[in-house]
RNA sequence: CGCGGGAUGGAGCAGUCCGGUAGCUCGUCGGGCUCAUAACCCGAAGGUCGGAGGUUCAAAUCCUCCUCCCGCAACCA
């Protein structure tokens, strides 16, 4: 059994900013996974990670005023804090920026390039030399500078390219031979479609306009752009290319790797068409999951949406979250969150069903026989039912979990607690203690109760790993009675056993004063929403001042204006975009703003709004914007400028 | 015609591949029980399975067309 191996990874984390559910989602999902082969007798090797280098990380670093470094230590500290909290059983941690695996990338980079994968290319491009910056036909602003304005000039810039036009074909290849390569089979018809068939360009792998990433150790200029650096961390964290870990021969392939459906493409195409460059392995199989959306949308810190796993957890216990998400959402698509969802759930599921069967049959264990299991037991067939169910459980749930079926396999689990507690009203076991004669009765309908409980136990500790350990705790099971594949037999706890009531498993909550709560009572649920340019540091834990608080001079930053929209027209080929036309006081100006959703240019044309003066020009949809104006958020999903009194004049100042 | 997913009782979903009594959870209403966390158990109400055609003895399920929604990409500065 030991000699059984599984290999299971999430992706590598973005440290930029805090995680949100959805990053908790994929790591628990990973974990119950990883929980349940261990508990089958597999070695698993269970990775996570963070991937910590690129622009981003730079920019915001230096926002931060602290060195990339000290910026990702800091937020990858927290993420460590949260898998703790969440009982992340990770046998590993990569870092992109641990020495081995930047060494480890240095190797694998001029090993493909070695192998002739990888060459040295042009990168072609505009460039704004007061900027040293380069910048895509697309990039550009009317044909100029997005960032500073000024015109740009052609250029060319060296960069390493991998040839991923090459391997189109084997990838296609690929998804037929091995139809379980990449599942869900939807995500396959988009790879093919959106991708591989309209023909694989060669990706530019290396980067020389920033320095936070792993350096071309046989050109300096270069830094390794992400798909390297990332992606072999797969391996690296086996230590395939470095001395730090000895079971790269081991563990690779993956068994399975779970990843977001957003970066599908990179783990299904680039991933695979790398380690063939290598000639490695592929990864069994990529597992592409759904989404939690929050009700309104897609989970946004701009929508102020962001669902807190900690306060979750701090509130209802890491169990009832993680017993939540992989309950109420297939694994596969898409499923929305809503904290009214959590709470019904938990009560339903684990506080009546669950929390109440364990609670119910072990008070009766306790008043009837003192807690002790006895022997004189007299059967009755009408608990063949719930014996059958119980012993058949076992099968059904290993059918689900092998095709992660999170939320079949514990809906097979639910469906015997249920029975359950039916099978109580049916043998109505209080009668039964009323007569003398009826003990061995009575006996043996809380022991097939005491037994259910103990294999749905066994089963639900990839999920629910303390909640199960208590309930072992209270049924008295041994280890012996509490492993894997005595989940699988009926009727194993022995003569004798002490069974002792505990503390509720899981209290019943009240609905509407939690839902209060969580909407900004008490323990608000959404993450405050810090003006992302006034509050690039909010990670840095030093600072004294309040969060999302700024100074007066801060805010003077802020040049905000009364204009006068003269004319106003939908963007074309844009759904949500209307280019405004304004009369600012001053030379005038264009705004794009993308509310078409809520409004018609009828309803714009002649009214006084306000316009964010100095906001960095941007292009969007190919047009201009000078600029933005100002409009609240209605709800999740609404709109509405805020209209300035026709009497104010134009390039009045707002402050 | 960019790609993909979806539309099933008040809410959230399963069923669709391999046509044949439309099922589950929550909610509502009525009843039962009292061991238990005001929990548990039983029953009821509530659906023209987005629309229109077609195939078939028979369509939520297969085919065609249409409408609407969501996500990806492009576009919320």
């Amino acid at each position: 059994m030991s000699d059984k191996k599984f290999y299971i990874t999430t992706p590598i984390y973005y440290p930029s900013d805090k995680l949100h559910i959805g990053h908790s989602y994929c790591t628990v999902a990973t974990d119950v996974m990883a929980r349940y082969k261990r508990m089958q007798g597999y070695d698993v090797m269970f990775l996570t990670g963070t991937d910590e280098h690129g622009q981003k990380i730079e920019e915001k670093a230096k926002a931060a005023g602290v060195t990339p470094q000290a910026y990702v230590d800091n937020i990858v500290a927290g993420i460590k804090d949260l898998w703790q909290l969440m009982n992340i059983s990770n046998d590993r941690f990569i870092r992109t920026t641990d020495d081995y695996h930047i060494l480890a990338v240095q190797r694998i980079f001029k090993d493909l390039y070695d192998k002739g994968a990888i060459y040295k290319g042009v990168y072609k491009g505009k460039y704004c030399t007061p900027c040293e910056s380069f910048w895509t036909e697309s990039q550009l602003v009317d044909g100029k500078c997005p960032d500073c304005g000024r015109d740009v000039v052609k250029a060319e810039e060296e960069a390493y390219f991998f040839k991923l036009s090459e391997y189109g074909d084997r990838l296609l290849d690929l998804y037929e031979k091995q139809p379980d390569f990449l599942l869900p089979k939807t995500r396959q018809n988009e790879m093919v479609n959106n991708f591989i068939k309209p023909g694989l360009e060669d990706l530019c792998v290396s980067r020389t306009s920033f320095s936070w990433g792993v350096p071309v150790d046989f050109d300096d200029k270069h830094v390794v752009y992400v798909w390297v650096d990332a992606l072999s961390n797969y391996i690296t964290a086996l230590g395939y290319q470095n001395e730090k870990y000895n079971d790269y021969t081991k563990y690779w392939p993956a068994d399975v790797q779970f990843v977001g459906k957003e970066i599908v493409r990179f783990h299904a195409i680039i991933w695979p068409a790398m380690l063939m460059a290598l000639d490695l392995p592929l990864p069994k199989q990529v597992f592409g999951h759904g989404w939690l959306l929050l009700e309104g949308g897609k989970m946004s810190k701009s929508k102020g949406n962001v669902v807190d796993p900690v306060v979750l957890c701090g509130r209802y216990g890491v169990d009832a979250l993680r017993y939540f998400l992989l309950r109420e959402f297939p694994f596969g698509t898409d499923g929305v969150f809503s904290n009214e969802g959590l709470i019904t759930r938990i009560n339903a599921d684990l506080a009546n069903d669950l929390g109440n069967l364990v609670s119910r049959t072990t008070a009766m264990w306790d008043k009837y026989f003192g807690g002790v299991i006895t022997a004189a037991r007299e059967y009755d067939k009408i608990d063949d039912e719930i014996i059958r169910m119980a012993t058949a459980l076992k099968g059904l749930y290993e059918t689900q979990m092998e095709s992660y079926s999170f939320q079949n396999a514990l809906m097979e689990i639910f469906k015997v607690i249920s029975r359950a507690n039916k099978y109580i009203d049916e043998t109505a076991p209080w009668n039964l203690a009323k007569d003398e004669n009826k003990l061995p009765r009575l006996a043996a309908v809380l022991y097939n109760l005491i037994e259910v409980i103990r294999i749905a136990g066994i089963l639900l500790q990839p999920f629910m790993p303390e909640s199960c350990q208590k309930i072992k705790e209270q049924i008295g099971a041994a280890d012996a009675q509490y492993h894997y594949e005595s989940a699988g037999k009926f009727a194993l706890l022995p003569e004798g056993t002490r069974v002792a009531k505990g503390e509720n498993l899981f209290p019943r909550l009240d609905l509407a004063k939690e839902l209060d709560a969580l909407s900004g009572g008490t323990a608000p649920v959404t993450a405050s929403v810090p003006a992302p340019k006034a509050q690039p540091v909010q990670t840095e834990k030093p600072k004294a001042e309040i969060p999302g608080i700024i100074t007066i001079d801060e805010f003077a930053k802020v040049e905000l204006r009364v204009a006068q929209i003269t004319a106003c027209e939908p963007v074309e080929g844009a759904d949500k975009l209307l280019r405004l036309t304004l009369d600012d006081g001053a030379a005038g100006r264009q705004v794009v703003s993308g509310i078409h959703e809520w409004y018609e240019p009828a309803d714009l044309i002649g009214k006084k709004i306000v316009v964010v003066a100095n906001l960095k020009p941007a292009k969007l949809r190919g047009v201009l914007s000078q600029g933005m104006i100002l409009a609240a958020d209605v709800g999740t999903d609404g709109c509405c400028v805020i209209f300035i009194d026709p009497s104010v004049p134009n390039g009045s100042k707002v402050r």
